[in-house]
DNA sequence: ATAAGGCTTCCCATTATAGGAAGGTCAAGA
DNA sequence: TCTTGACCTTCCTATAATGGGAAGCCTTAT
């Protein structure tokens, strides 16, 4: 099958099939005489646990470990535990960020008025002097995870 | 002031500030006779202002409108806590997507003994054939948001 | 004067994804 | 058979915000 079909059938644009093969996550796709890449249900497979990785938040470089578990009969499932354990940790601490901003943001939104006039606790706060803006400190959370970005477009409504 | 000590008194780093500028998002900085960029009281009062809303997850073009309501005397409060509802509105959609990310790995973590056998609950759920990997729709939600250093994502999970 | 350290600009990398241009290929219809 | 349109190919660009580093000028203290 072509491209277009893998695409149709995985729920992955050609676009991203592509760039998977161009950073050796996919391995080269064969080709027909005229150049067009051809795929299989072995491809099509693959290309759905990547699309399924990928909606639970799992960076690329983690799939690519996981890929190659999935491919080892051998593997001891405590490889592939951790790397899900250490997902979720990224995932809880990313969570708790994400919290601590809409609570902050929530308390001065509350005492904002939301009218005409310019008085504005929410401007107040991000002028405030003392915010420790100071020191450039870098121990940053840093969690690099990335999660996809686009519209993927399936999920339907769990029933 | 230098950029450096700028930089010190704001939480700025001197790339960022220069970058700030490269965007338009701080104005141009005047310069010594040498070319060093100059900045006095005001300009750290700004920088400080642009990191305690990249504190709170902001997106930098969200800062500049904010920077501009800040500077206008006569702004509505209403125009700013417009802005900080949308932020709450993306930060919990966000939030929601995270958390059904988390639970359904700490379901199959959990199902998933961790020791030297194969056998994997995760690997099998990531195989699955019919996670509704099928069709690549394009229906977006694309949330634009930045927030430091990760990216949006799409489907929530049914367990 | 010389070295150290700060500053400047410019380029590259990151992450996953999308958009588009230029041009080749294939299948179906006129 | 020729044309057309849909699909494929590669290559380049952009996104958001940030970091890293090189090459070279400037300043300041020794």
């Amino acid at each position: 099958m072509n491209i277009g079909q893998a695409s149709e059938a995985s729920g992955v644009t050609a676009k991203m099939i592509r760039y998977y093969e161009s950073i050796g996550l996919m391995p080269p796709a064969g080709r027909t005489g005229s150049g067009y890449r051809v795929y299989g249900e072995q491809d099509v497979h693959m290309l759905r646990f990547i699309r399924r990785a990928r909606d639970l938040g799992f960076a690329l470089d983690d799939i690519r470990t996981l890929l190659g578990l999935w491919r080892d009969r051998e593997r001891p499932s405590a490889a592939v535990k951790a790397i899900a354990l250490k997902h979720i940790d990224e995932l809880t601490q990313k969570i708790a960020e994400l919290q601590a901003m809409r609570r902050t943001l929530q308390h001065l939104a509350e005492a904002c008025h939301g009218d005409g006039r310019p008085d504005c606790p929410i401007l107040d706060d991000l002028a405030e002097t003392g915010h420790d803006g100071a020191r450039p400190a870098k121990a940053q959370t840093s969690t690099k995870m990335q999660i996809k970005k686009n519209g993927g477009d399936r999920s339907p409504p769990c029933h």
